[in-house]
DNA sequence: CCATAGTAGTTGCATATGCAATAGTTTGTC
DNA sequence: GACAAACTATTGCATATGCAACTACTATGG
């Protein structure tokens, strides 16, 4: 006996893509927090953080750029914030042009740190993506992501 | 001045395709989330725990199978599924080959829970994916995740 | 058949995160 | 200009999760 789709939506095909989705992450996230943990002792949400600050055009982001790069709740971004400056790699400066912003830059310890972190990073992604995709196969995928990140 | 690629890697193009899988799955997730709080009261790890039963053959896991079907640690899934016991969605029950592991089974009630959050989920894949990729794109997404997936 | 090693699940503890409430600041409107 | 509405960040509280230690059970090798 055949189930059809409707009457078996778990069986959905983009139900099935979608958990796709999730898992993948999940299992690339895993590996790559342990592997920064144990090589750079830096947690893969500090990663992220560092990372953002090194892309944005001044190497400054105030504290809701930062939640929203990295899809944290303003809460949870403050703490973390104050967790990674605790540490040194990055700090809170005065907004000059709005008193009620936070401006977050890199510091010294931080800049060597991702530097770090990077280097762990590629090899990872050597190891995770680039073996894995061709050339041509990672453009595709970051194409297709691209759509599915429109707001 | 250009930066050469390997002086500036958070530039790689590596780089960018895993934070995009990032916060593409991030910003998604966090959208599937608040839909099916708001649709259905179902949490998404709940969701995804009542799936992955629906999806199993005998619609039995043990504890172990859902921690690693949902990249959980088996202490997390303990409580995990303490709490989606303690709603009436699941049941713990003894695996007669094996007095160490616990099955999971999903309930009447968690069927019923599962339909309707199901529903929610197919409506949020209409607008979040469907309405974004095509069918051939849909696809190929899937064959490139699946590449990324092998342990 | 026993001893040892390995596996399955639970628990205590530490930590990370979200939500809602709050204080301070800015913006828009009259 | 003054007031209301909107925005920015922080905090208290509740909750979720990972790690390591532990118990109970199974498998393996002599």
């Amino acid at each position: 006996m055949t189930i059809s789709a409707a009457a078996c939506p778990s069986g959905d095909e983009r139900v099935t893509l979608f958990a796709l989705l999730l898992d993948t992450n999940a299992r690339l996230s895993r590996t790559l927090g342990v592997a920064l943990e144990e090589s750079c002792q830096l947690p893969l949400a500090w990663f992220e953080v560092l990372l953002q600050l090194r892309r944005s055009p001044e190497g400054i982001l105030t504290m809701s750029q930062i939640a929203d790069a990295i899809v944290h709740s303003t809460g949870g971004t403050t703490r973390l914030v104050d967790r990674i400056e605790a540490a040194d790699y990055i700090e809170r400066r005065t907004c000059p042009s709005d008193r009620r912003a936070v401006n977050v830059g890199i510091t010294a310890l931080g800049n060597a740190k991702l530097d770090e972190a990077l280097s762990a990073h590629l090899s990872f992604l050597d190891v995770h993506v680039s073996n894995r995709l061709s050339d041509q196969e990672r453009k595709q995928l970051a194409a297709l992501l691209e759509k599915l990140s429109v707001d």
